[in-house]
DNA sequence: TTTAGGG
DNA sequence: CCCTAAA
């Protein structure tokens, strides 16, 4: 098994070069391609810029540390020490999307965060896409019962399906909306046909204006 | 537990 | 998907 999410923080203390080296190509090793590929020229990168700081400071070697990220942003990386950068320890995280990335090719030096992550990444669920076959049977059940019966939705279109809670359903209703107004080009994973999109776009404006309604009347 | 939204 | 304040 291949964890795509890495290990959390592996490598949280300091140690020299030649223990984390052999750890940290151990980890890359179980790293998508394309996360490989940034890795090596970040590791390169940093390694330079700290050999140049070592050169005049005597400081400190880098040491290797990748662990599992969130919000679209991978964990790999190096982990400088606190002088390495001359301020505080910084890691390299690779955006598998380059969105946030500013050294090109989706990388950035950000801060090594250093209190635990509050999620045990052992925890997460293992994500599941939904089928276009899915969507059509959330989109039927919202345009009855609207957008804020996410229980009642789920036990009239996804009874039998342990692993979709009522609040996975209001969420993916949530990223339907958004699918619906972007351009198709900046959608990702399996198409949804246009159709369905539009009924999505349809029950949002129609339930919206629902819930506008039932709010005046509670004002008045 | 369910709703509702931000993370 | 996760986290969680409110209801």
């Amino acid at each position: 098994m291949v964890p795509t999410t890495l290990i959390h923080c592996l490598c949280r203390g300091r140690s020299n070069i030649l223990a984390t080296k052999s750890n940290l190509t151990e980890r890359m090793a179980l790293l998508p391609h394309s996360m490989r590929v940034a890795a090596v020229e970040a590791l390169a990168a940093i390694r330079a810029q700290a050999d140049s700081n070592r050169r005049s400071k005597n400081d400190e070697t880098p040491f290797g540390c990748s662990y599992g990220g969130r919000g679209g942003s991978k964990g790999i990386g190096l982990g400088l020490g606190l002088e390495e950068c001359g301020t505080k320890p910084m890691v390299v995280h690779y955006h598998p999307h380059g969105r946030v990335g500013m050294h090109g090719g989706g990388l950035a030096l950000v801060p090594l965060p250093t209190k635990p992550r509050p999620l045990d990444i052992t925890k997460r669920r293992v994500r599941r896409p939904f089928s276009v076959v899915e969507v059509e049977a959330l989109v039927h059940a919202v345009e009855k019962l609207g957008t804020g019966r996410w229980r009642d939705v789920k036990i009239q279109a996804f009874e039998q399906a342990k692993h979709r809670t009522y609040v996975d359903l209001k969420d993916k209703w949530k990223t339907l909306v958004h699918t619906a107004r972007i351009a198709p080009h900046q959608r990702r994973g399996e198409p949804v046909p246009q159709e369905l999109l539009e009924r999505v776009t349809r029950a949002h404006t129609y339930w919206t204006t629902q819930a506008a309604k039932q709010q005046a009347e509670l004002d008045c």
